[in-house]
RNA sequence: GCCGAAGUGGCGGAACCGGCAGACGCACGUGACUCAAAAUCACGCGGGCUAUGCCCGUGGGGGUUCGACUCCCCCCUUCGGCACCA
């Protein structure tokens, strides 16, 4: 027999689909279009398991849309600008763009290998100037938009990437890229002003109904949205204005201390020429030289000097101490903070190691705390009190009620704070985009005109010897004209984050050759937003929150149409393997690879969709993949057994007229129901759940009930059936081709088809099919299965109940008992309640 | 600490709206084929018991219901996010 041999057959068809441009978008304005997308690699040469599987999963969608009737775009490109070519640059002497575009050449040869249907015509490489030239484009209309603007400001730095981070990219103090932990240094920086887009970017999280929640949640905390007051302060001693933010300005009353941070420019005013000022300064040094995440995090004593200055409330002019303390922030709200101690609970440990008053302004309904002291603070609502005029409120009202007293002797305003700060994109570093801006003695800060765009970055460059900012070492890139004066000046020698590359590249993809703009209109129109994107749960913040920021400013630019770039997001697990994550050190790596090698892709791509569902971890079992390649040869084997039925091939086809072809007997007509079964699930799986795992277990159990037909037919009614079967076998090939479309296409081929499979329409199932003559229901008394039999389906409910009473050991059951209730479920199930 | 997700056989997982828990696959066992093995095909496969049947069983405890993996309350564990954010 006809052997499995995917060694053999999947480069034949690989080929075969290039030759013939097999998977370029089509140009069908008037279908329904529908864009696939993964996020694009970064190039770094060898394609991981992660990788195979988010393809894997892309590429199922975007066969299966095909068929569909769709109008599918699913592009690929590269997130080609990065460290780790800088850093090969510099360790072993290649050039940037050689190693770049070799790593590419690479991983596209790997992609092809695993059969992925891409439109290469549309491939993008961002360190290519036809590309990075919009980025730096769309940086000029942030530019002139006043969304982009410099600044000096403590920054994190990781010293290891040399360069800086924006704060989305620092976890828990650490560099996301190598983890080297990440020191603030001041800086004069590029950002753009994400903060203004915090509202929509918050709020239009509503709308993504196809959003994993747990990424919509990790959005909406990194936002960071929350309601208070803005509270002026005097200094008594200097009579300066101390403005603090608090979310509860109904404990207003309750205030016994203020802290600062130790960066609060009032720490030094206040205590020059004092007896403290030596200590405070001691105290703010220490601080500044201690590591963010040693200061800030939740295990770190909170420590608090005090300043010998008080400040006055201005709701009843009491005089309270003012502290430095090593917990309050400079970056948040006003850096400083008023100490409710007997409302907070981190106030109100501060408050019992310094000794300072705790006085109680709100009352639980049920208690008065005011009786005896407090063993935490009481956090929750209740009525005020000790708050003069405002006692009695509900607490609630009280902070409406207390602001607005505030806001009119001038003292105090609503305030709605946030923890997004503004996204940092300047780097030090040399593999990235150029940022199109020159400093002019006489003129300042001047963006490169629109006409001589892009701005080019320099190659050849030995990096071996550079330390950092290596354009800074170039001296024919540093020095050019002012374009406004004409006199010289010098270039910017940072270059953008490379998050700024991907916060677009989505759009790019529908016009990829445009070069008059990133992309013109009605492409634009026409595919965006992105229907189905595909990626890493790491990027639930970083990329992801970057690119609807990018959507929605390119929207106000007049530029797409749309709010939101991605409709829906799937968001994979990561692949484990025993329990771990894959890594050379712990030597449990398995790469697409060897699979390919060992069982070709086709089984690859069934394991990785079959082991789990798309969203969660995968632990990768060797043993399962050989049960995947078993699945595909005994698929194969079925084909080989029964290719008679295809030879001659009736002249109509599968299309032959169906009332010539014979009644079914019982077993035909339990093999169509089971295929058009089959058709059902498989199709809802895919479209509705993205549940591959069971989709590919419902073709496994159509494979499973052809094997079981022929085990018992007799050989003349395999003839006598050989239409009907004939489509059932090819109705196998159809439904398989998305996850495995090397083999169906071979197969498909073999059946005597011209056409390949992945243009064949998708079935859809009859449901007709689907009824059955009979079934079976279960009979349970008092809600414990006693027995089950075989009805009519179409038997009412009354005849339901008369025949479950028959059943036999039913019978004993209600032997002597009473029947309080009976509940009948149609063609399932019947409860008899007795007492 | 706060927020979120998840806990089901020896393993990966299934069970859509509250209706036979364990689909499908792996591992394992039995049989067929074979001189034999591999491959393949067929069958079996949660646990217990006084086994034609009965009892227990979806992290633990309670509740709602004729009926709960599924809904509600409390708790435990694991993973993820934020982490002194005022």
């Amino acid at each position: 027999m006809n052997e499995y041999n995917p060694k053999e057959l999947e480069p034949k068809w690989q080929a075969y689909w290039q030759e013939h441009n097999f998977h370029r978008t089509g140009d069908a304005p008037d279908r329904a279009k529908y864009y696939v997308l993964e996020m694009f690699p970064y190039p770094s040469g060898k394609l991981h398991m992660g990788h195979m599987r988010v393809y894997s999963i892309g590429d199922v969608l975007a066969r299966f849309l095909r068929m569909r009737g769709f109008n599918v775009l699913h592009p690929m490109g590269w997130d080609a600008f990065g460290l780790p070519a800088e850093n090969a640059a510099m360790e072993h002497g290649v050039d940037p763009a050689e190693w770049t575009d070799s790593n590419i050449a690479a991983m596209k040869a790997q992609q092809n290998a695993l059969g992925l249907s891409y439109d290469w015509e549309r491939e993008l490489t961002t360190c290519y100037p036809d590309y990075y030239r919009w980025n730096q484009w769309i940086f000029l209309l942030f530019y002139h938009q006043g969304l982009a603007y410099k600044k000096k400001a403590p920054v994190n730095w990781c010293p290891r990437c040399v360069t800086v981070l924006a704060n989305e990219q620092v976890e828990s103090g650490l560099c996301w890229r190598c983890s080297s932990e990440v020191s603030p240094r001041e800086l004069d920086q590029w950002f753009l002003k994400i903060t203004d887009y915090s509202d929509r970017l918050l709020d239009d999280l509503k709308l993504l109904d196809g959003w994993p929640q747990r990424v919509k949640i990790m959005q909406e905390n990194w936002i960071g949205r929350s309601y208070g007051a803005d509270i002026t302060f005097t200094v008594k001693e200097t009579g300066d204005e101390m403005p603090v933010f608090t979310t509860r300005p109904d404990t207003l009353f309750g205030v016994t201390y203020m802290v600062l941070a130790p960066e609060h420019p009032l720490v030094e005013k206040l205590t020059r020429g004092t007896p403290r000022e030596e200590e405070i300064r001691e105290f703010v040094q220490k601080m500044s030289r201690e590591s963010e995440i040693a200061r800030t995090s939740a295990e770190t004593e909170k420590v608090g000097l005090f300043t010998g200055a008080h400040a006055i409330n201005p709701v009843n002019g009491e005089e309270v101490p003012i502290l430095v303390g090593n917990y309050v922030l400079m970056s948040y709200g006003s850096g400083a903070v008023m100490g409710v101690p007997a409302h907070d609970q981190r106030d109100f440990l501060f408050a019992r190691k310094y000794q300072l008053p705790i006085r109680v302004v709100i009352n639980p309904p049920d208690k008065d705390l005011t009786l005896q002291p407090l063993e935490a603070a009481y956090e929750d609502p209740g009525m005020m009190v000790n708050s003069g005029s405002f006692n009695g409120m509900d607490n609630e009202e009280g902070k409406k009620a207390l602001t607005a007293w505030l806001a009119q002797r001038g003292q105090g305003a609503n305030r709605v704070m946030y923890r997004l700060r503004d996204w940092l994109i300047s780097r030090q570093r040399y593999w990235g985009t150029p940022i199109p801006i020159i400093y002019c003695a006489r003129c300042g800060t001047v963006p490169v005109p629109e006409e001589d765009l892009p701005v080019v970055l320099p190659t050849g460059l030995n990096l071996s010897r550079i330390q950092q900012s290596p354009l800074k070492e170039m001296e024919s890139f540093m020095h050019t004209t002012c374009p406004r004066c004409g006199q010289e000046a010098r270039r910017e020698t940072d270059t953008m984050d490379t998050f700024f590359c991907s916060s677009w590249y989505y759009m790019r993809f529908v016009d990829p050759q445009c070069d008059q703009a990133p992309f013109r209109r009605e492409p634009g129109d026409y595919w965006l937003p992105v229907d189905q994107y595909i990626g890493g749960i790491e990027h639930a913040v970083l990329h992801l929150l970057y690119s609807r920021f990018f959507t929605k400013f390119l929207y106000d630019q007049g530029l797409v149409q749309i709010q939101e770039p991605f409709q829906r997001l799937l968001a994979q697990g990561m692949v484990y393997k025993d329990g771990a994550k894959m890594s050379k050190s712990k030597g449990n790596v398995v790469t697409p690879d060897e699979i390919i090698e060992k069982y070709g892709a086709d089984t690859g791509r069934l394991f990785i969709l079959f082991a789990s569902p798309p969203e969660k971890d995968l632990d990768w079992s060797d043993r399962g993949v050989e049960g995947c390649h078993r699945f595909l040869r005994r698929a194969w084997r079925l084909f080989q057994l029964h290719i008679g039925l295809f030879q001659p091939l009736p002249p109509e086809g599968r299309q032959g007229n169906m009332d010539a072809q014979p009644e079914p007997g019982p077993a035909e007509l339990e093999l169509r129901r089971a295929m058009h079964a089959a058709i059902k699930k498989v199709t809802y799986d895919i479209e509705e759940r993205f549940n591959f795992n069971t989709a590919i277990s419902a073709i496994m159990e159509l494979v499973n009930s052809i094997y079981g037909y022929f085990n018992l037919a007799e050989e003349e009614a395999v003839e006598r059936h050989r239409i009907f079967l004939g489509e059932v076998l090819e109705t196998v090939i159809v439904l398989l081709a998305p996850f495995a479309p090397h083999l169906c296409e071979e197969l498909w081929h073999q059946c005597g088809r011209r056409e390949s499979v992945h243009r064949e329409s998708w079935p859809s199932y009859d449901a007709a099919a689907l009824k059955v003559e009979e079934v079976e229901v279960v009979v349970q008394v008092n809600g414990k299965v006693r027995g089950h039999i075989q009805v009519a389906a179409d038997l009412s409910e009354d005849e339901l109940l008369e025949a479950a009473r028959e059943h036999e050991r039913v019978k004993s059951y209600l032997q002597g008992k009473e029947v309080v209730k009976t509940i009948t479920v149609p063609q399932k199930l019947v409860n008899i309640v007795v007492r």
